[in-house]
DNA sequence: GTGAAAGCGCTAACAT
DNA sequence: ATGTTAGCGCTTTCAC
């Protein structure tokens, strides 16, 4: 009564090499695509390997030559436009160098990270491609677990006094753009949704609004910053507590667009008009942020870039080791919608 | 002048074995979890594996028993709300077996599928998931491919004549829902911008349409329908090609909430109210309907438990193999806002 | 240009 | 309850 197990057994390296008439290393030769093969041997094994719809076994492949072409991708949040738009960066570049990665995210609880970690390094993962907000606790043992010859490339991270390779937005100019903006646009209360203070970029984006205020002769008042966590639920919230809290501002910075509009639908519930009454400008770029109602003014990040130029180095690294940390920057502009209003007249 | 290779050389079964006294076997029945293990002897090797920092390679591991505990997931576009979450439930449900998923999506050009599949298959996964809408020419590719070995399961997506364990939601149930709605609240003339032809999902939603329209003893108009490609702009588009075509319709069935936002904002930019002028439903319930405005109706599909239960299936089907076709339908439910207007007085 | 031998790190199948 | 032998499918090394 046992369930019939068709075990379909696979064409190996051997039977290539039976039928062809040749040994297993000549059929090793033609699959990895070394010169020294006689022209006609190399066809006949290749006619072979395809009449046997033979498939070399990655796994045996890389038993032996260690290399599993391999990298793990850490991230928290798949929901998250923002690291979907780096995996997606990050998945092409791989694929260009015939790489390909392992994700393995921390959604919910960040509890099982560690073991996340372990599923990586388990399959020999070559390189480690970090790309989530630092946590208070995991840096050393991140690193540490890390250090045992695995590359690690940083994206969108910091581990304090770390020494490697990240890839990043300049957030604190990012956060000036938006605060200029509305700024030049005659707003002198500008008030900020920021997201969990832990992160790294949100402390970079409140640094360039305190910035933009100080330029502009504007005193900084904290009563006009709330903190949400990224979701439109907690920007929602977040501005009915400025307008509960009787705050006076004209001007919204959210520190990303889920934000900015949850924002905006209570802005609209307490009868005040975006961008008349308050203008906003949010962060990321969304897809929905040119459709929304008013339009979303917004801040530009090349997330895809950041992925692809992460990876880039990381394969880098695996390949050539030894390299010195570094960091690459990358810039993110403003896209001006309706929602942030215009300029006054001079 | 080379690089410095730091090879930092894995701890292998083989050093844990010299350090606690025992053979290797003894230590790989203890990192299996056999029962015909001293308690002593068990306890003297966990000690040993924690000291010197030992992980078993996974590839020696699935090598030689031959099985990879690793599954392969095909999908279309990581940028959709509705894939991402198919993942993420597909994902969590397989962690919980002791599986994990590859991912091997085909985003751009399908041309690449093959390349996708033997990615997959050179990496011995035991089963795939296919999670993305059939297109024309690869059923027989794709399942020929498949029939090698390896068990699948299809969510969203059901290969004509293949008798295959599928899961997916009702469309034409949910498509009747939404149309439904809007014939309630008074109107006569849907309008429906539905997604592209070649989904099933699109047919079954449109049947859905005809079939309420038909309960409702509304003649059908197949000038009220046009085609999108499920983006914000298409939908922009298709709204702007209905109104510029002249059609009279006091009401819009979008197939995707993101063709109804872009539907919305064009409805907006040619001074029609929504919902007073057209009332709009959607698909999909993604998190920004909650925040549009107005906030959106739109039908919610369970794509979590869609890509829980597929793997579920998958799971059972690498398990015990040798089981029937199945098909798993699951329900989608209206979600009421204010963008579908309301019912009229009877 | 090609082949033979050895072995990657682990587990299956037997022994004891 | 533990050890021994063999070998998964491939590549590396060295011989010819």
């Amino acid at each position: 009564m046992e369930a019939e197990r068709v075990t379909m057994k696979r064409v190996t390296i051997r039977q290539v090499a039976r039928e062809a008439g040749v040994s297993t290393q000549t059929v090793s030769r033609v699959l990895n695509e070394r010169p020294d093969v006689a022209a006609e041997t190399r066809k006949l094994v290749r006619e072979v390997i395809a009449r046997l719809d033979y498939e070399p076994s990655a796994i045996a492949r890389s038993l032996v030559s260690r290399r599993t072409y391999t990298l793990g991708l850490i991230t928290s949040d798949f929901t998250d436009y923002f690291f979907t738009q780096v995996f997606v960066g990050a998945t092409e570049e791989a694929r260009q160098h015939g790489y390909y990665f392992m994700l393995s995210s921390t959604e919910h609880n960040s509890e099982d990270e560690p073991e996340c970690i372990r599923l990586l390094t388990q399959h020999h993962v070559a390189g480690i491609l970090l790309a989530r907000p630092g946590l208070q606790s995991d840096d050393d043992r991140v690193l540490r677990l890390l250090r045992g010859g695995v590359a690690v490339v940083a994206a969108v991270y910091h581990p304090p006094g770390a020494q490697l390779l990240t890839v990043d937005v300049d957030n604190v100019d990012g956060g000036s753009q938006a605060t200029s903006c509305l700024l030049n646009n005659g707003h002198h209360r500008v008030a900020m949704i920021a997201g969990p203070a832990r992160w790294r970029s949100v402390c970079d984006r409140a640094t360039g609004y305190r910035a933009a205020l100080e330029a502009a002769g504007i005193p900084y008042d904290p009563t006009l910053i709330v903190e949400g966590d990224w979701s439109y639920a907690s920007g929602y919230r977040a501005m009915r507590q400025l307008l509960a809290g009787g705050c006076v501002f004209s001007a919204l910075f959210a520190q990303n667009d889920r934000m900015a509009i949850g924002a905006i639908r209570a802005l609209r519930e307490a009868g005040r008009r975006v961008p008349d009454d308050v203008a906003v400008v949010g962060y990321d770029d969304i897809p929905v942020a040119e459709y929304c109602d008013p339009p979303l003014t917004t801040v530009h990040q090349p997330m895809q870039e950041v992925g692809r130029m992460a990876t880039r180095l990381l394969i880098r690294a695996i390949e050539s080791p030894g390299g010195l940390g570094e960091e690459v920057r990358l810039k993110a502009y403003l896209v001006r919608r309706d929602s942030c209003g215009t300029p006054v007249a001079s």
